[in-house]
DNA sequence: GTGCATGCAAAGTCTTTGCAGACTT
DNA sequence: AAGTCTGCAAAGACTTTGCATGCAC
């Protein structure tokens, strides 16, 4: 997620709740760092089941839920579709391809969007949740 | 939707799909030039419900997808929660309130953003959605 | 032992779809 | 008359939640 106050939350520490390193935790972690193509849950799901065939989606998404709040991984939510999970957490962005659903990185200095926005009617702008679509490298050489 | 190629299409002609004028249609094109608060499909179906109570959810969404490719409404997806529609058809873009939900109008033109992207590893960007959150003014002052 | 975490099942939210009948053109 | 549109119900996609048991600490 683009989000400023997000990245900011993640310098700082994450809340306080107790947590424990559970077999199930870890995992998912590591499917998460393993899967190197922006990872739906389902796909985590799939992953985790290889090694742990009796978790069930339930645990995988209270996972990664947790994992996101302790800036373990990075939540991308997308409109219109499934969220997806990134190993990456600094901050970057995502092209997603309206051919093939295949989830792209982008570089971009958030402070360029915020200083070219010109009217906000008031708006106090935190951060951004940005998608970015058209087309990859395979697709455009396919079409 | 800020999204580049559905303006575009918008200045294009829609699709040649034949499209007939019937009450219901009017009605969910009516509410949503009325309700200028971004209102989602069931805001718009609250509304035509007060003029036309047998309407169903179907037929609102139906209409919906269809003013949307005709360019008589511009759909904002929203992701985590419900889309939302405008009766503005013009390229702006929206942010949205953490505390209370509501929907602003940002003014940003597109190509500064573009323009910015600085590396987008061989993806060919024709678009983008992007939602900004923050705080409303009233919530500002509020807190 | 405490209480967070898991697994299962059910429910929740938002949206689409199949179908028969109704209405626009 | 022809074909789109409607309303109903059901299903679909994605995610969360209640509950009893289990496991980490």
């Amino acid at each position: 997620m683009a989000n400023i106050s997000k990245v900011t939350a993640k310098a700082g520490a994450a809340s306080c709740a107790a947590t424990r390193n559970t077999r199930q935790r870890a995992l998912v972690l590591e499917a998460v760092r393993s899967l190197h193509n922006h990872p739906t849950s389902a796909d985590v799901y799939d992953a985790v089941r290889e090694k742990h065939p009796s978790i069930s989606r339930a645990t995988v998404y209270r996972n990664l839920n947790v994992l996101t709040e302790q800036g373990e991984v990075l939540h991308i939510p997308v409109a219109g579709s499934a969220d997806r999970y990134d190993f990456r957490c600094d901050c970057h962005y995502h092209a997603i391809c309206r051919e093939c659903g295949v989830v792209y990185d982008v570089e971009m200095p958030s402070e360029d969007l915020l200083s070219s926005v010109r009217d906000t009617h008031g708006f106090l702008i935190e951060g951004f949740d940005i998608i970015f679509n058209g087309l990859c490298p395979d697709c455009v050489d396919g079409a």
